[in-house]
DNA sequence: CTGTTAGCGCGTTCAG
DNA sequence: CTGAACGCGCTAACAG
């Protein structure tokens, strides 16, 4: 707009700059740039035109140091990388950004000590809320200790009460494990992930309903549960198929159901003919491989959205608000590879 | 640890507290817990006991406010749920947590006015630098203008001189092109996106040189570029489909790779067998379904990791620094999807 | 409606 | 080796 560029990157402008500028005090270039308080129409308008002309930006520290708060929500997943927790900070985004607030994002890698460091940070910025996929119990309890919102989103885990929203995992591993009954199978397997999460708690749960309800014994070794990140996944998932021989393989979550997939096309096994698979996420490839996978879907980006929801109703309502815990219901999509079990 | 609980939310536990508590001064408690400046070893060890204690977090905005830079670094990317966005914040996120520096990433969805709200942000944070996949001008410029440092990763768009690190695209698109001409196609079509960004000019480019190379008459309806996120991506490519014969289809990213994948497929149309396909930027998928995908690969997380060196080596070099511009080399992975033309 | 004063929490002189 | 004083940029009281 100017013809003349601002003075380069000397000295970041200031409020105290720009009040000079319009011949004004600081306070009152504060009033007329953040919208709080009495400024006559002439005054803000000529400070606006001078902000605009310096290129002001406000500085979030000082803010944030003089109001003790600051209009940045922590969010801290997993796995960057994997599509579900990338799903789910869209959400958050979305109803973030409506409500005028920022999120920050962080990936912890499924480690309680990574999660903890990046919570730190959080506390450190004087961030109000954290939404997050909890890990390890400490990183809530200090959010909780210093006086910050925390939201657990996908599994639950804090100690203390907090606002949480999950889904029915119960749900979703029954009826995955009674659709493969429905189908004929008997030896099923259960691939899920070696942590106290109530999400792989929760699936396992509904998977011995669902064989009790059959009358259908429960056998130990049909049950695999992988460390995170464990090196020897795929070992495990051959050790799963010589020793117990299954049918089905149930994978609790899109990433086991990828290394069971693989581990069962590098066998040439055939699915369903010669095992079936169902997993719990579903993801893009499975509708993109032949056979497309049978899977337990979860409304991923309304996952969190319902949590950003949750933090500002917090946020806005004070410690006082009774936590609340919201529970959205997973959904059976019944592909192709699923079927009767062989001979 | 300790038996009694900390406070509670009440007030955060300030560096004058740990002062009093210790009995000293807020500046040697400052001295001791930077690990800047003399301290007594007897007093340090008192200091880092009661602030242990405390849990005695620093408050981030003040140290920012003070210092005037920050150690947080901001990455933003055209999208969040794409995978090779996601491994590029994986890579830089690797090696700027061994520099001690704090990622916090950020989702444009390809919109310049979102990326340069983004950006302000960061401004306002006063964080000293930024890596971007750069969508419009105005926000590096705004960075610049204040002092920021700035790497452009994937792509290279700022008119001002600035750090980058792209892959060789042109080498790509010619090494994707030279491939199908061998395999004997003549009609190959370029499917790219509706921008100025040196990603797809160099693709484009590669196509046309190996064209040119081969002697093969370059024809306008055989390259269609849509804009990012077009609703009607898929009307789009059955229209280049219908209307210009193709027997290859080139799609220069990921995304586009994925969209004609399933135009083809949901068209009965037999690949390599009707149509060769070859993508751009390997992603899990394209190995998963059959046939497999024939595509160029990217280094991806290694283009994360040479950015935030880039950006530590500026960071560290001052604005003095002659710009610096890495060049990757991308990989053809030849694979099922590619055949002969039929006939 | 506006200016003055004060202080958020920290790090950095500068004396002692 | 330590403490007192000051100021980073901003906003909330409080006068006027």
């Amino acid at each position: 707009m100017t013809a003349i560029e601002d003075p380069g990157p000397l000295r970041p402008v200031t409020l105290a700059d720009i009040a000079r500028e319009a011949g004004t005090s600081a306070s009152t270039a504060s009033r007329a740039l953040s919208g709080r308080g009495y400024v006559s129409d002439s005054v803000r308008d000529r400070l606006l035109a001078v902000a605009d002309r310096l290129g002001y930006v406000p500085n979030a520290s000082a803010q944030t140091l003089k109001q003790r708060t600051s209009r940045v929500v922590g969010v801290v997943v997993s796995a960057l990388d994997n599509q579900f927790y990338a799903g789910l900070a869209a959400g958050v985004e979305q109803v973030l950004r409506e409500a005028n607030y920022q999120m920050v994002l962080l990936g912890d890698n499924s480690d309680a000590a990574e999660e903890l460091a990046g919570v730190r940070t959080f506390v450190a910025m004087r961030t109000p809320g954290v939404i997050m996929t909890p890990v390890g119990a400490e990183a809530s309890r200090l959010l909780l200790s210093h006086g910050a919102a925390v939201v657990e989103v996908d599994r639950r885990l804090s100690s203390a009460p907090c606002d949480a929203v999950v889904i029915d995992n119960e749900r979703g591993g029954r009826e995955a494990t009674m659709h493969l009954i429905g189908l004929g199978h008997r030896r099923i397997a259960l691939l899920g992930v070696a942590t106290e999460w109530t999400t792989d708690a929760g699936r396992l749960k509904g998977y011995r309903t669902a064989l009790r309800n059959a009358r259908i014994p429960f056998d130990k070794r049909l049950v695999v549960r992988i460390p995170v990140r464990a090196p020897d996944t795929e070992a495990r998932i051959e050790a799963l198929l010589d020793t117990a021989a299954p049918t089905a393989v149930f994978a609790a979550n899109n990433a086991l159901a990828e290394q069971a997939w693989r581990v069962l096309r590098r066998r040439g096994l055939r699915i369903p003919g010669d095992v079936s698979l169902v997993g719990f996420d579903d993801v893009p490839w499975m509708e993109m491989v032949e056979p497309q996978i049978t899977v337990v879907d979860q409304p991923t980006i309304e996952l969190g959205r319902s949590a950003a929801r949750l933090l500002l109703r917090r946020l806005h309502g004070g410690p006082s608000l009774a936590p609340e815990v919201d529970v959205l219901q997973p959904r059976l999509l019944v592909r192709g590879s699923t079927g009767a079990p062989p001979g």
